[in-house]
RNA sequence: GCGGAUGUGGCGGAAUUGGUAGACGCGCAGCGCUCAGGACGCUGUGGGAGCAAUCUCGUGGAGGUUCGAGUCCUCUCAUCCGCACCA
């Protein structure tokens, strides 16, 4: 065993004997007790990063601490192998994306083996073999005969950048989520579609039951993504046109008889329409031609002033029969309810500014319960009194309801006279799943001059990708790839067309944790009954980037998975922590733009003098060049250092700065843990004996306490708070224990002072297993143990030996700290107050006092209140 | 604008239920070891005052509840994130 610790030696050897062991290897054990430790697969990008090293080093702890605690703990990894990168690289050298994809993988796998993850790793996936998307063009046929899938024509979001049609989910604010820079464009398309609005109701109300589990944040964007409201459509005559009405959508159908306009989407039929029979105003058509030119993120740039035209026509109120102007104007869009609404300028914000603007009348219908304001005083601001706080006035036999109530019954009254019906709308759209890209997974559907839309027969499946694609096109390799698209149809035999789009990449990940269960099945994605002892996951891990991109795909499959009876439960996730970024301060110079750290000497740039910008903490990226390359602090560091630093330095959740100075202080630590107890392993090897409780010096108790305290605080702060942070820290107080023990051994070392050191080491080096597990298995070896340290049992606290002897009770006077005094730690309250009374402190701070109240929490504190 | 979060030493961060604020680490200072440096070991380290015992201020700010508030309540400021004309 050596002296001095060396961690790239130590650690291969570790990694091979638990390779050889197979100690990471699962299986489905009915009689165990399991845990599924899952962190978000990553992109085959080539290089892993820090953000990967510290995801997956808080999945590893925590699967190591479940195995040790005795889980049958399933800890997987693959590959989300589809998407653009690939396909650039091939575009670029005209070669094949797969190639380049498996010679990532083979190095990124290279590089977790390196940092020395417990992955299971026979149950490895990447989502561009055959093997694995076939299963995903077996969803698609059984969605299809479902009615969850289907093709239509429709406005998309259009990413020059990517060349392909994005869903809204990664269109979010008009920006392509890969190209933060690039607008999305609006482009016709047919495209296919997965019925998300039918699960949109469940994805929202299950998120209740995720409470807890999930963070706030993730459960709150979801919510605003799904965006319900629910009220009413209501359909207006067209004043002089019986026959013609359109619809409006308000989830405030109470305020309706304070409506002053009805206002059209510029783009809506009826503005259309209008231009088309010649009637429309030269103004109306400047302005609906000038609106339409707006890009979306103009919109947002312009800000909110308010602008519309009349049109020219009225429409008839059908509550009351007022006849109203139909304007279009700006605010409204055509994407939500029905492009139509109703202008309340007396209790809708964005109405009021309208009006005024436009000097359209505003009338009140709602006043505040026990307002003493007039009925038909002018209103100086909108208020919306959306509760029982709201009583309509000015609304004919409505009069007098409050707001809940009438909401109720005039939906009812539209319902019963044939103008109207209660309606819930989602801001969630049905998930365009079509890509116009050639690296992923073709949609397995045939276009048959005679039968339409024919999906590929079972036994066909997977319909493969060529291998010998040409990326050197300005078309699509699929589409130009003759020999894959021309087919026959599957119903008539007769000539037809593969479909030669490929599905969105978030196909992959929205399953890809069911398949690690049972990775090699050729039958279906994965069997129902080996999916059910492992799944739901219990803890994922992963970046908050995807809470509404990943995370709903996935809710939303497994509920799709739910009705095609492969799984029973609704939702797939049962905890889930979204770790916090790595950053680094980032320095700029006027000369030489971004610097590294290493290049900036004493606030100086390195190559010019000049003083740098002080930096701002910020994510890493290459953009930025504030990139630490995990391989070279591994070599410097080691695995282990590398990976205690990264649990040490913050809580999970939070954003985590890089640092020099930190990561060399997490080596330090695992140095001087090293060099106690290789001064002791020798000197303790042979200590098994029993040794009588009174043979114990004081110091070698409170040793004995600070190791069961610590067991006992490492086990909480990571099984039950994810905190490793603390965890470390508390591990960190073991040592600094032990050292000091060390110290204050002089002469003759008993019996009893070596059980209590051993017992601590060990102890010890047990508790590192999660964070640093080579070094971890080293120490345990040292100290005489041929078992596998991660394959065995955590160790467990004695209550009795944890227990403090003595307490150190705070003494208080009016609430501030005045004295402390030593108590027994089976102390009753009488006896604390007699034990602070009886302090000289305290006595001569209460001189000329005299105690009215006192104050004593068990075995905490006393706080006598004097006068 | 709406929603969510976060504000604690020079820095990263502790403080489990309202009960000793600053654990642990970094940095810094001193001492030991050393020819020296590094490494290592030990000690100290929130601010202010004092040789010292000690006193005093202190968790973004202002109030409040309480015997007692970093923690609870009200208002406010700052920063970050998400959504953004959603009818």
């Amino acid at each position: 065993m050596n002296e001095k610790y060396f961690p790239e030696e130590i650690e291969e050897r570790q990694q091979r004997r638990w390779a050889e062991a197979r100690v990471f290897e699962v299986e489905v054990t009915p009689a165990r007790e399991k845990f599924y430790c899952l962190e978000m697969l990553p992109y085959p990008s080539g290089r892993i990063h820090m953000g990967h090293v510290r995801n997956y080093s808080i999945g590893d702890a925590l699967s190591h601490f479940k195995r040790m605690c005795g889980y049958n703990t399933l800890h997987p990894m693959g590959w989300d192998a589809f998407g653009m990168p690939a396909e650039n690289a091939a575009i670029k050298n005209n070669a094949r994306p797969d190639r380049w994809t498996f010679e990532n993988i083979d190095a990124m796998r290279a590089q977790f083996k390196r940092m020395g993850f417990s992955y299971d790793w026979r149950r490895e996936i990447a989502s561009c073999t055959p093997e694995y998307y076939r299963w995903n063009q077996w969803f698609f046929i059984e969605m299809w005969k479902r009615g969850l899938l289907y093709r239509k024509n429709a406005t998309v979001n259009w990413c020059v950048k990517c060349n392909t049609s994005l869903a809204n989910e990664q269109a979010e604010g008009g920006f392509c989520w890969r190209h933060e820079d690039t607008p999305v464009e609006q482009r016709e398309l047919e495209q296919w579609f997965i019925r998300v609005t039918d699960y949109a109701d469940q994805l929202l109300d299950d998120l209740d039951t995720l409470e807890g589990g999930w963070p706030e944040r993730v459960i709150t964007m979801q919510r605003n993504w799904i965006g319900r409201s629910r009220g009413a459509e209501v359909d207006w005559e067209i004043a002089g046109d019986q026959s013609k009405k359109i619809r409006t959508f308000t989830t405030r159908i109470d305020t309706i008889f304070g409506a002053n306009a009805v206002v059209v989407a510029p783009e809506h039929r009826l503005i259309d329409e209008l231009i088309a029979s010649g009637k429309a105003s030269d103004e109306l058509k400047a302005f609906v031609e000038e609106q339409k030119a707006i890009l979306p993120e103009d919109r947002i740039a312009e800000g909110r002033e308010k602008q519309g035209v009349a049109t020219g026509l009225f429409v008839i109120n059908p509550f009351n029969g007022e006849k109203l102007p139909i304007w279009t104007a700006n605010f409204v869009v055509t994407g939500y309810g029905t492009g139509v609404v109703g202008v309340v300028p007396a209790h809708d914000e964005r109405d009021f500014e309208f009006s005024k603007k436009y000097g359209l009348p505003i009338p009140r219908v709602i006043k505040l319960v026990g307002s003493t304001e007039a009925d038909d005083a002018p209103v100086d601001a909108p208020f919306t009194a959306k509760d029982e706080t709201g009583e309509l006035i000015n609304s004919g036999p409505f009069n007098g309801m409050k707001v809940p109530e009438a909401i109720e019954a005039m939906t009812a009254y539209a319902v019963k006279h044939g103008f109207g019906e209660a309606k819930t709308n989602f801001k969630i759209r049905d998930w365009g799943v079509s890509r116009q890209r050639a690296w992923g997974t073709p949609i397995p559907f045939i276009h048959c001059p005679k039968d339409g839309i024919v999906p590929v027969s079972e036994e066909q499946l997977p319909v493969e990708l060529p291998d010998d694609l040409n990326f050197n096109t300005t078309g699509s390799p699929l589409a130009e790839h003759a020999t894959f698209v021309n087919t026959t149809c599957p119903r008539c035999g007769g000539p037809a067309r593969r479909d030669t789009d490929t599905m969105d990449t978030f196909v992959d990940s929205s399953w890809y944790y069911f398949r690690y269960c049972d990775p090699k099945n050729d039958k279906l994605p994965f069997a129902p009954d080996i999916a059910a002892y492992w799944t739901p996951v219990d803890q994922y891990i992963g970046g908050i980037e995807h809470a509404v991109l990943h995370l709903i795909y996935t809710r939303l499959w497994t509920k799709i998975m739910r009705d095609l009876g492969l799984v029973t439960f609704d939702e797939p996730v049962k905890r889930l922590l979204t770790q916090g970024m790595v950053c680094l301060a980032t320095f700029r110079c006027e000369e030489h733009e971004w610097l590294y750290p290493y290049e900036v000497d004493d606030g100086k740039c390195k190559f010019c003098g000049r003083t740098v910008a002080v930096g701002r903490i910020e994510k890493m990226s290459k953009s930025k060049k504030n990139t630490v390359d995990p391989d070279e602090m591994i070599k410097i560091h080691g695995a282990d250092t590398v990976r205690l630093f990264m649990l040490f330095a913050a809580p999970p959740e939070k954003d985590l700065e890089w640092s020099e100075a930190g990561a060399e202080g997490a080596s330090r630590f695992l140095g001087r843990v090293w060099r106690i107890i290789h001064k002791w392993h020798m000197r303790i090897a042979d200590c098994g004996l029993r040794i009588a409780d009174s043979d114990f010096s004081p110091a070698a108790r409170a040793l004995r306490r600070k190791t069961h305290q610590t067991i006992k605080r490492v086990t909480h702060d990571v099984g039950e708070r994810l905190n490793f942070n603390t965890a470390v820290a508390a591990m960190m107080e073991l040592t600094n224990e032990i050292y000091a023990f060390d110290g204050s051994l002089k002469g003759d070392v008993t019996d009893a002072d070596r059980f209590a050191m051993k017992e601590a080491m060990e102890a010890l080096a047990k508790l590192l297993g999660p964070f640093t597990p080579h070094i971890a298995e080293e120490l345990w070896a040292s100290l005489g143990h041929d078992e596998i340290l991660v394959a065995s049992a955590w160790p467990q606290f004695d209550a009795e030996l944890a227990k403090e002897e003595e307490l150190e009770i705070p003494v208080q006077l009016n609430g501030k700290l005045i004295a402390r005094v030593v108590v027994p730690a089976d102390v009753s309250d009488d006896a604390m107050k007699d034990a602070a009374l009886a302090s000289d402190r305290v006595q001569s701070k209460l001189e000329g006092k005299e105690i009215v109240k006192t104050i004593v929490v068990s075995k905490r504190l006393v706080n006598l209140v004097a006068k």
